[in-house]
DNA sequence: TCATTAACGCATTTTATTTGCTTTAGTGGC
DNA sequence: GCCACTAAAGCAAATAAAATGCGTTAATGA
């Protein structure tokens, strides 16, 4: 093995390739934040790349896919989450942050965008981002001599609600409803599930 | 006000407009059956139905509204949850069948295509039928004298964490990771969280 | 039965997608 | 650094899908 093969996200990576990679996925953000989503269309994102719609055709196949890809891209994460002193707050303000990003018009644009592709591929490393999160979270927790829960708690009773919510209810949820689901798992009993 | 003009899923009910409506829904659930995604297509759909594409595209829009109606069609809950004499086993039954219908393939198609439209009103029409579900079970035990949790809890701890890894990952969740959501929620400390 | 009009069908135009072939430019061997 | 190789891009033509104008059909309510 001459060379780490590994990380490559396409074949050849290389100047060219890369550069048209980018410069559609600019294409694509730049008419996403102008147009309406009826003139996000393939010709239309071409002529904004500078690019013929058979390059975007032949890489991407599909729209969805192309949108689905530049979503994903987005949602990765940029930074680690920031080292608070403590599991909670460390956790709250992940949380927070996570929270604002998706529940947003252009997160759940996001949001809906990654999870529209065949394979289940880019919807599955969306989630595997956010549970590498927390999981960073947990380890630094763990080294400090905290208990914190697995990261699959946080996933199943903190994220799995939030997304829910955002995927399926016209109101997204608010910092509130997020700050009482993190306490439930942290074992604070002060917050209890409110009834109408 | 001289007649309920509520409950029209569409204007004009009525013969012709229903008939084509039956045709249009009955030809994409034959080619979904049938043929691959690629074969679906408003065309292929329109002479499947026997009727023109201008049809569906004026009625429908998009082929993606069109899925989403569809697919809510099909993830309206047939009949009642069952009686099975307790809260307890009436949620394990409901929520067998439940999943079992959402974790198939066809089920996560079906989820997939509610959730693409454009404005959320079919997505939260999806939920809004489950909540109804539980809903139900939850007033028939109120009425034994049991003390059900409410239908916004399960949703929250059960269906939610369910769709979260229905939609983002791979292998769909499980019977027994549902039963064991579910026993969380009833306060069966049996099961704990399992760690990998 | 009749007037009204929403919704459908048909034909045409516009736009998107696919495809065959040519050209460009990364890649690795020398 | 030069060269052969080939993945990926460009271009143009062909095919397919989507939109649209207009005539026709059939629900609807009087």
């Amino acid at each position: 093995m001459k060379k780490a093969a590994a990380d490559r996200t396409g074949p050849r990576p290389g100047g060219r390739s890369a550069r048209v990679q980018a410069a559609v996925h600019r294409a694509v953000l730049e008419l996403q934040a102008d147009a309406g989503e009826a003139e996000l269309t393939v010709p239309a994102i071409a002529v904004q790349a500078g690019v013929t719609p058979s390059t975007i055709y032949r890489r991407w196949g599909t729209l969805s896919q192309l949108l689905s890809d530049v979503a994903l891209e987005n949602l990765r994460p940029e930074k680690a989450p920031e080292d608070t002193g403590s599991l909670e707050s460390d956790l709250r303000l992940w949380l927070e942050q996570y929270l604002e990003e998706m529940a947003s018009a252009p997160g759940r644009a996001m949001i809906r965008d990654v999870l529209r592709e065949t394979l289940p591929g880019n919807a599955s490393q969306c989630s595997a981002f956010t549970y590498a999160q927390i999981e960073h979270i947990h380890a630094r927790a763990l080294e400090r001599g905290e208990t914190p829960p697995p990261a699959e708690v946080l996933l199943e009773r903190v994220i799995a609600p939030l997304m829910y919510r955002i995927l399926f209810t016209p109101t997204p949820p608010t910092a509130e409803e997020a700050r009482r689901l993190l306490d439930e798992v942290l074992k604070k009993p002060a917050t209890v599930y409110q009834q109408k």
